[in-house]
DNA sequence: GGTGCGCTACCACTAAAGAGGTATGCAACA
DNA sequence: TGTTGCATACCTCTTTAGTGGTAGCGCACC
């Protein structure tokens, strides 16, 4: 096989250890190369422009921006970029949330590289790649409904120890309207209080600490 | 140098990507090999039988147990082991109780590979090598009390979302009590209600989702 | 031009949480 | 043998949270 069939590879992670294992595995491979590397929104989006790889290896927690704008800014400008998101899991809502950006594959870090190697051939050839645990975890939720990004804004408040009434302050609305979005936040998660609610909301990746 | 001064390093973690990765930075220094690897609890306690290393990487969280049950299991049998808890961060009380079963060293896993290989070669040497970063975390919450056993067990509670009455029937208690536990983790913790402390719990690795 | 949805608002009511105090039994410890 | 810390329990009181229903307004989508 030459140098030009091999599938060049990018990784975006700000993890030097890892970033130097997937490049030992990438390398140790006969059909692939890995050709740059970055670890932070910035970088990725310079290695890309000059690189143009065919598969880009995305970490979701980046230093600057999370992984699923890098995604979003690279896709913007290069429409037909195949992107794998490679995390730790974080929750349904972030899988959703990189599909829906435009992520071809969503992979856990902790998968045998075995897998890895698959995956990145997989969408190279044009096909999507959800292993099925993570896939189940989108099952699980998809008949529910969403918060709206009002609800969220009042879910991070109540996170953060805020009363009812300090929320509606600081949001500019009135206490029994925090009431309202409170119900359908606990409805749609199936929380039965507003900690229990704040706790899904932290496993499920909708908030973050 | 000949084979027998190298450092012989042991690796114990469930992502085999960071595996490779850190197997790859190790075998690239002269004065160290890695003899061997574990992804969970049995394996680490059966290669650290075998090959006795100089210094182990142990991952916080492995599938079986935590890497924290792993050290004091480790050095139950081998007290002289020296252990490196590698990993991403998870709250100050993580650090201090790795440190009280015995780790010599706390790195987080997105440091560059020449801060590992130097915290190895500091750890072999005997010394303890925990980052400025890490010691900040520790030092911030040095003067707050912990939380005693059954706050945590109470705490773990309210983040599942049960009320003060339902708390005080799995515990076999009155909800007095409960709230008086309450009281005292929110004093602890310094948070506003409940929901405050749960977050903060979550944030400093005191409880898991 | 409806229809649906999201956000807003208000009211009345019940349930729960949180603040304050006092007190007992127990185990560890100096 | 005090003392200290922990866990337990009970009391009262005020504040907050949660439930129920109703309704106006703006916006997007057919």
């Amino acid at each position: 096989m030459n140098e030009q069939a091999r599938i060049r590879v990018f990784c975006v992670d700000d993890h030097p250890l890892l970033r130097q294992g997937i490049g030992t595995v990438i390398n140790n491979q006969p059909d692939m190369l890995l050709v740059a590397e970055a670890s932070n929104y910035q970088e990725a989006i310079q290695q890309f422009r000059k690189h143009h790889p065919d598969v880009t290896l995305m970490d979701l927690r980046l230093p600057d921006r999370s992984g699923i704008e890098t995604i979003i800014a690279i896709r913007a400008e290069f429409p037909e970029a195949r992107v794998i998101m490679l995390t730790t899991f974080d929750g349904d809502v972030e899988i959703q949330r990189a599909l829906e950006a435009g992520a071809r594959g969503y992979m856990l870090k902790d998968i045998p590289s075995r897998e890895l190697v698959e995956a990145i051939r997989q969408v190279h050839a044009g096909k999507k790649q959800i292993p099925p645990s993570v896939a189940a975890q989108l099952i699980e939720h998809l008949s529910e409904e969403d918060l709206t990004e009002r609800e969220i804004e009042v879910l991070k408040q109540v996170a953060g120890g805020n009363r009812n009434r300090d929320i509606a302050e600081k949001l500019f609305i009135t206490e029994e309207t925090v009431k309202v979005h409170l119900k359908h936040i606990m409805e749609k998660l199936g929380a039965s209080d507003r900690t229990h609610a704040v706790a899904i909301g932290i496993r499920r990746g909708i908030i973050h600490l």
